[in-house]
DNA sequence: TTGAAAGCGCTAACAT
DNA sequence: ATGTTAGCGCTTTCAA
């Protein structure tokens, strides 16, 4: 393994000055530093990560917290946080905490946060307050992306303001029967998220002066499967709803299956409107309210970055734009 | 940051007890281990894995370089590997290529692999014979999961071999006309994928006698949407396939999706099977040859780890198990 | 069983 | 513009 000696003895400078050419520092002549790195270059010397965050505290390493990296919108932000890092020279180190949460305590114990990481992203997740409090005392910079967690920093969409406006595109287009696929608590990840969005839910249509019909809302955890399964349990009611309001535009689509499934015609018998805007939504000519996943992935590197790089703290709370996409399985009743 | 001095004094020894005491080193009496272990946690110390990485030249760490997150083979590999990992105390370092690889060069150009971590699994990529060599010279311990490529150690399933079951499996139930929808090679993905499934396909055609129709083949990229358009194009034929072989689940996924578009009956007017048992296989009832993802990341985790604990390195090409899973998109034409 | 001390490879003052 | 040198926090001989 080369070392910066090796390359200091073959350039015939001192290491002091192979580090100044090679990291870009200033007071360095044109041609030492050439010559420097043409001879690192043919040596196939890199800096040791270890030697150099050991001297300057720094590990270029951002933590990604993740409740699991098959569910679209943590692998879609967490491509966003790579592809900045990447572009800065930061390494991405993924703690994935699985559902079931085996492996949280050996991540918030005290453990491997610490040390290896200049800052720390975290996806959504629900924390317990003693993990809230080693997060918060970890001394470097923090942010949770897409669920507000008290006491934490905090980038998202306004999770009621969505669901708002997903309920009155519904209601604008005359429906008045309609329906709710409801996100479910889920062990270790943010119930605010299905709780607000019901919630956003239940004020639209309280607002247009229509009453909550208790049977035509149905829980599910966030996908497809689940998703479909309950629309299956919804749609079987008599009467039923002429459109429905998915949580998720994984729900959604899989009240899209559950509806061919029955024989209801979407748009003409049953609207069905998303938030996501899914990779599939296209595909499945979901109407959705877009959220931009990787935009906030990019968006939290960045300011973890900005941090880092010397920057005053901004408010603690960013929300993030959001669109209606209407596509093709809304329509007036 | 309290460091390992700080835990050394509090408990009145040297901080090489410390060190041994608290990585469960042999020499040091219960009783020292315990009142060492105490203070370092009443402390809150936690080693520093700069470090400690660079006395003992091992990061602790495992880079992991995959094509993107978001498809389904990959995060599920990935979540195999982690988790492997996190059990015995190892990071996963996640280089996320993306599929047009603009980061590729930054990745492999002598940069981030190296010094950062103690080997490196790759996905299911398509290397230029530099980056190839990188690899190989990178002296420390490798693996390729998912698609076999020349002088790299391997770990996946028989493509060919499989594609050849699926294929078969259609001819058993006595379909001969069979279409296949195959796999295109994308930029940066491993080119070895689609052409062997393909081959398989014709090769099971041929050992049955059976001549390959160029008209039913169509080509897409392995996920839902194209499947469906490919698909789409390839229903549109006529004479049409009675069976349907795609290269994947997620193809299969979308073929099943034309096929309810053009009213065509599966498996009454259609057969389809897949590859992967992809977590929305169930939910469509597709009839499968599954491979288990997350088995492959566990399975290529243990055997760096393996590698890494002194092991001799083993046999360079692993085939891992397939079953074939039958449900309700496949009958007698 | 425990401690002293010499590095590991790099960075950052401080000199020159 | 370049060199010298003292650490960074840990591990690991070697002694005791």
């Amino acid at each position: 393994m080369t070392s910066i000696d090796d390359v200091a003895r073959a350039s015939g400078v001192s290491t002091a000055t192979v580090s100044r050419a090679l990291r870009g520092l200033p007071n360095v002549s044109p041609a030492t530093r050439e010559a420097v790195m043409a001879t690192a270059e043919q040596l196939g010397y890199v800096a040791s990560s270890s030697a150099s965050g050991l001297a300057t505290g720094r590990t270029l390493a951002m933590g990604v917290v993740v409740p699991n990296v098959s569910r679209w919108f943590y692998s879609t932000v967490l491509e966003g946080i790579d592809a900045e890092l990447r572009a800065v020279g930061y390494d991405t180190i993924l703690f994935n905490l699985g559902l079931k949460g085996e492996d949280r305590e050996r991540v918030f114990h005290r453990s491997i946060l610490r040390k290896r990481t200049d800052a720390v992203i975290a996806l959504c997740l629900d924390f317990t307050p003693a993990e809230r409090e080693q997060l918060a005392s970890l001394g470097h910079p923090t942010i949770v992306v897409g669920g507000p967690v008290p006491g934490l920093r905090h980038l998202g969409i306004d999770e009621l303001a969505v669901a708002r406006a997903a309920t009155e595109h519904l209601i604008g287009l005359g429906h008045r029967d309609i329906g709710h696929l409801a996100g479910i608590p889920e062990p270790g990840l943010n119930k605010r998220v299905p709780q607000r969005r019901r919630r956003g839910f239940e004020v639209a249509l309280g607002a247009a002066g229509i009453a909550v019909h208790p049977e035509w809302i149905e829980q599910s955890d966030f996908q497809i499967s689940a998703g479909r399964e309950a629309a299956l349990r919804l749609l079987a009611r008599d009467p039923r709803p002429t459109a429905l309001f998915a949580a998720s535009d994984e729900m959604a689509i899989g009240a899209l299956l559950a509806a061919r499934e029955l024989g209801i015609d979407v748009p003409g018998k049953l609207s069905i409107i998303g938030i996501d805007n899914h990779a599939l939504a296209e595909t499945f000519g979901l109407t959705t309210i877009a959220q931009d996943a990787f935009g906030q992935g990019r968006r939290a590197a960045q300011l973890m970055l900005a941090e880092l790089a010397g920057e005053t703290p901004r408010p603690s709370q960013l929300r993030v734009a959001t669109t209606l996409i209407e596509r093709a399985t809304t329509a007036s009743p």
